[in-house]
This record gives C-alpha cells, structure tokens and sequence, in this order.
DNA sequence: CCGTACACTGGGACCGGTTCCAATCGCTAC
DNA sequence: GTAGCGATTGGAACCGGTCCCAGTGTACGG
C-alpha cells in the first residue's frame, strides 16, 4: 500500500528525478535506464498519486460541471456528453447540482479557484455580473452550455431560430392562434432559452401578420403538472389556441394530457410541439426540435481542454445545429 | 492570486504552524492570536489549497460514484441524492458513468486507491470477484445502492417483494396468465434487479397455483423500444398474457404502447405494471412499484461517510421500503 | 527566590511528486 | 593528451499544507 517514487527509485538504484523523467517520458533516458525503471514500477505495481502531482504541478487534472436541475433529461444528457469526453482525456469530473439560490451562490462562490479546477462547463446557467467577474479574475477557463454572456465561450443552439421553426411549421400548417408555454425567465436559476423560444415563437407570428396576445402566454416551472395547468386554463377560455408551442418535450407531455381531460384530441383539434426530442418525443409521437444534447457535452469538454492548455479558444459563440421533428402532434387545425 | 498559509503567517506575525491550529480550530491558541491570524485571514482572502491538504492529511475528501446509464431516470434519482448529501458534508464528488464493459474494468482498475478517494458508492452495479477483491485489499471504505454482495454494505430494496406485490395485486384482480418482461440478467453490465423481481413474479403465481411459461418471460434491454417488441411477441401468439409485469417504468410503457399497436387497451383488455414510480408512471397512469431511489443515494453517502470516519459500519444489508401505487393500468381482466 | 507545570508558539520534517542545476561520463576534435 | 560538448543522472528545492517537538514565558507552590 502506497508505494512512492523513492521505493521505486531504490528498487531500479536509480534517483527520483529519474523515475519522473520515465513517468513523463522525458528525452534523455538512456533506454537501458528507463528499462530497469520500467521494470521496476511494474514489479511493484507502482501508480503515481495524483495528489501529489497536483501540487507539485499546481494543476488539478479535474473540470467542474455546475448544472441546474439533473432531474431535467436534456441536462443528463448533456452531463453524459461531458462526463465520456472528459474521462478520455483523463480528467476527473466533480459535478455541482444547482437546485437553490443558496447552492447557487455557494457554488460560485468557492469553486472557481485555479488550486480546485482546472477548468469550469456550465450548463444552462447564465452567470451574471458577480459571477463573471470572479470567474474572469481567478482566469479559469470556463465554457458555458445553453447559457450566455458575451465575455465567455459558449456552446449554444440558436433558440429563437427553434422557437420559429416549430411556429412556422404550425403556420404552414394553416394555425392562427398559436400558443406558448414555457419557464419563468427571472428566476435566479433561470433558463434563457425558455425565453429565447418564446422570442422566435413572436417572431414568427408577427411575421404572418397574426398576434400574440398575452393570454396565450404561459408561464410556469418546468413541470408536465404545472404545463398541464396552464393549458387547461387557456384551452377552456373564450378563445383558445388551435396550437401549443411547448419550451421543452417535459412540458408539451403536459399540455398533451391537459388536452385529453379538457376533451381534445391531439392532432385533430389541438395541435402541440415541443423541443429538445427525448425519448419521451419519440413514444408520445410529439413534433419537436431536436437540438444536439449529448454533442454540446462533448463539445464544450473539447473547447475547454483546448483553452485549458492554452490554445487558441476559437469563437466565442458556437452554435449547433437544430431541425424540427414532425410527428404525429401536429397536423392542420379542425375546420 | 494564491495566498498561501506562510502569507497569512507572515501578515499577522506568527508561525505557519500557528495559523494552521487557528484554520482546524485546535485548542492552545491564544484569543488574541487567534483574532490577529482571522484577521489576516480575512483581508487576504485565504482559502486554504485543497490539494496539499489533502497530500498532507492523506486524505482527498473525495468520493467516487460508479454508475451505469446515466440515462435512466431511476439512477439519475439516485445520484441526486447522493450529490446533495455529499454536497452538505464538503465531499467532492466524481462521477463514473459506464456504459461498456471496458469502461467498467477500466473503472475498477484504476479507481479503487485510497489516494485517489476516500470512499466509493456502486449504484446498480454488483462487483465480482475480482473486482471485490481489489476494492478489500485497498480498504477503501465502499457502499452498494442497488447491488448486492454479501461482503459489501449496501442499500437496497427488496426486488422479490417488489415483483411479488405487482403479481400478487394482479392475480387478486383475477388474472391467471400474468407475463415478465424485464432486462437481460447476464450482460457484464447486469442489473440484477430485473432477475430479482422475476424471481418475485414466479413466486407469487406458483404460489396461486398458476404456472408461469417460460413463453411468458420476455427478456431484453432496457428500453422502451425493445419492451415493445417482446409485448407484441407475445400478445400475438396463441395464448396471450392477460396481465404483464415490467421490471421498469420505462419498459412498461413501451408495453402499454405495444397493447395500443395491437388492438388493445389498458387496462380493458390488457392490464401492466411498471416499477420505479418515475413521473412517466405518473403521468401514463401506471401501477407500479415505488421505491425511495433520492433516498437510497441520501442513505448511501451516510453510511459510507459513517465508514470513512472509522464508526461502525451497521448492519451490512439495509432495505428500503417499498410499496405498491395503484393507478389506471391494472383491472379485472377481460371476461 | 526558585523549580515546575502549563499555555502557547515557532519552525523543521514530512506528504509524494516535478524540475532545475550541477556533476559525471564518454566521445570527438584538435 | 586534453579541452569541449552533449547525453545522462542524482539530488536539492519546491508545491502548500499538517503535526510534532522543543523552547519561551508566566503563574504558582513550596
């Protein structure tokens, strides 16, 4: 138990700054040296301790990934993403789930620290003033997924663009009044792509000359139940929507079930879309868009370890691509 | 940028040994001193360097947690419980998600060393012999959540029950032709739940008297694809199941889907039970088996943290409660 | 007035690596 | 034969903490 370098070095009757300069194969090593070193790491089964190294090297070969919500399933998936791209690289990965403001804070607080890191991903979280700032000051490199601020990397799709596509879809498909429903923007977990669909969703409508009035607005937190609750109230109002524009795959479950016990059916008198294209889009035969979670995790790890070794960070704003999934949920509305 | 504790000494005028009593709060310090070293402390902004205390103490504060598919809800469910409980007590957590069996040896090789972690929880996953025998001569303090070896502490539910109380509450409803579809037992990534709760199954309709064919025993991945393709197998053959118990919400749902495929409807002509209570039971309607997963992963770092701390470990064996939800997928059978 | 117990403190050794510097060696060039 | 050079090597210093040991100062009992 906890063989070193010296018992390694004694054992090869060599000297320490030897058997480092076999470890980190280093140029000049006679061969037969390095021979009798290697030999004789193996015969001890010899491994280096990694905290050690860290100190020694003031690198901490470990990423943080701070994400809010790991209930969520496009976020898993983004975690899985990272967490395949970071262990072949040799990384080790701590993962912070933001579920409160307090864990927030705390979180920003004390982990972006070059001595604890070498290297921050956060997903769907926009840092904001504060957190900048004491990110750019300790210098980490840091990649953000899902999230924004102009002063940092970033792994995006572009949201309005979605929320457009699946509206236009809706439009083509003859929809006047259609609807949205989506997350709570100001939330201090708040996830601006809810508000960006909600943006492309506008956009689109104007652009056909229709109106979005604020009664065909919904929104709430990211559940099917609390989803459910707001479309009920707007299919059962005076002038209800022939279409529901849905910010994630969760919520337009929701709005599906809502449908059914207000006595619609959908597609023949309610058309729904919803976004992200989990499984779940697939079994419920949902119109969606699908954007590339699992790809986004890999691309931030690769972005991240490139500015961690001090190359060149590319652009600033990476966007993936997105298409819309037409399945079975949407359709031209009742006559 | 990197204050160290010889800056703080030399700031407040005292030794380093001295501030590093003040920061673990040793008694033998003078009131004074101590008020002069926080001081320091504090106008410096110091946080002590994880890395060389860890190096020094010998200790990482650390934990890994192996798992299979982070893309199942259920193990999700677990790891949240576990996060938020290491997060409370200043544990770091690093995540091992495996998904081959390459990952899996690469996995146990290399993790298992006291100075890469303190403590290792295995969610779903139940070490062999070689594996058990490594993390033993390590001592590396070690808790199973879901997985079973008799040598190990864990946490875990009583899968027999489970599949028993989905079969029992089914033959009391009237069925006699009760069918299992659940996961493969003997991939190298087992979960040996599903073969668990099989056993559960067969106990409860032998002990009414009924057989349970092995025509009636569907085995497959675990997806919701595949659980619909085995249903549909044997909904279609010459003596089709009345009843079909799931060894996964997920897999029950692609069975209710199937059902629908094939002319069927639940629970009118087909009844189906799920098991994890997910949202998805919720939201399907499905009866199922609930069982505390956020719990299990809350009770693992517990225990395993009790371990750490060289306290008693308690009974190796710890079960969870489990019980039965009643929804709107089970019924009498069809006449 | 002095020996001693006790509270407090400074600083060296150590954890296990990496890196740099100086020393050694063999070989070539003159 | 020897100066010069590059390849190779050992070992000290360092990363930033913890901990132990010895030393200082003070109060107290005799």
């Amino acid at each position: 138990m906890g063989v070193t370098i010296t018992d390694v070095a004694r054992l090869a009757g060599v000297g320490r700054g030897t058997v480092s300069r076999v470890l980190n194969e280093r140029a000049n090593v006679d061969p037969a040296t390095r021979a009798r070193v290697l030999a004789a790491i193996k015969s001890l089964d010899f491994v280096p301790n990694q905290t050690a190294r860290r100190l020694s090297l003031r690198r901490t070969q470990t990423v943080a990934v701070i994400l809010p919500f790991l209930t969520r399933p496009s976020a898993v998936e983004r975690l899985r993403g990272i967490e395949l791209t970071l262990a072949a690289s040799g990384y080790d990965m701590i993962v912070f789930n933001v579920e409160t403001v307090e864990r927030r804070d705390a979180v920003f607080r004390d982990l972006p620290r070059p001595e604890r890191v070498d290297g921050l991903i956060i997903v769907s979280l926009s840092p904001h003033a504060a957190e900048l700032e004491r990110i750019q000051r300790t210098g980490l490199p840091t990649v953000l997924v899902d999230a924004h601020h102009r002063a940092l990397p970033r792994v995006v799709a572009d949201d309005v663009l979605g929320g457009r596509l699946a509206t236009q879809h809706l439009i083509s498909l003859g929809h006047r009044r259609v609807a949205f429903i989506g997350d709570i923007p100001r939330t201090p977990l708040a996830f601006t792509s809810s508000r960006l669909r909600l943006t492309g969703v506008r956009q689109a409508i104007l652009a056909s000359g229709y109106r979005l009035p604020a009664s065909l607005v919904g929104i709430g937190d990211h559940s099917r139940r609390r989803a459910a609750e707001l479309a009920t109230r707007m299919l059962t109002s005076a002038l209800p929507p022939t279409a529901i524009v849905c910010a994630s795959d969760t919520q337009a479950a929701g709005v599906v079930e809502a449908a059914g016990h207000v006595g619609l059916t959908v597609p023949g008198t309610l058309s729904v879309t919803g976004y992200d294209d989990l499984d779940l889009a697939d079994h419920l035969g949902l119109t969606t868009i699908r954007q590339p979670l699992f790809e986004s995790g890999v691309r931030a790890v690769q972005r991240l370890l490139q500015a961690v070794d001090g190359l060149a960070p590319g652009p600033l704003r990476e966007v993936q691509d997105i298409s819309l999934v037409i399945r079975r949920s949407t359709a031209p509305p009742a006559v």
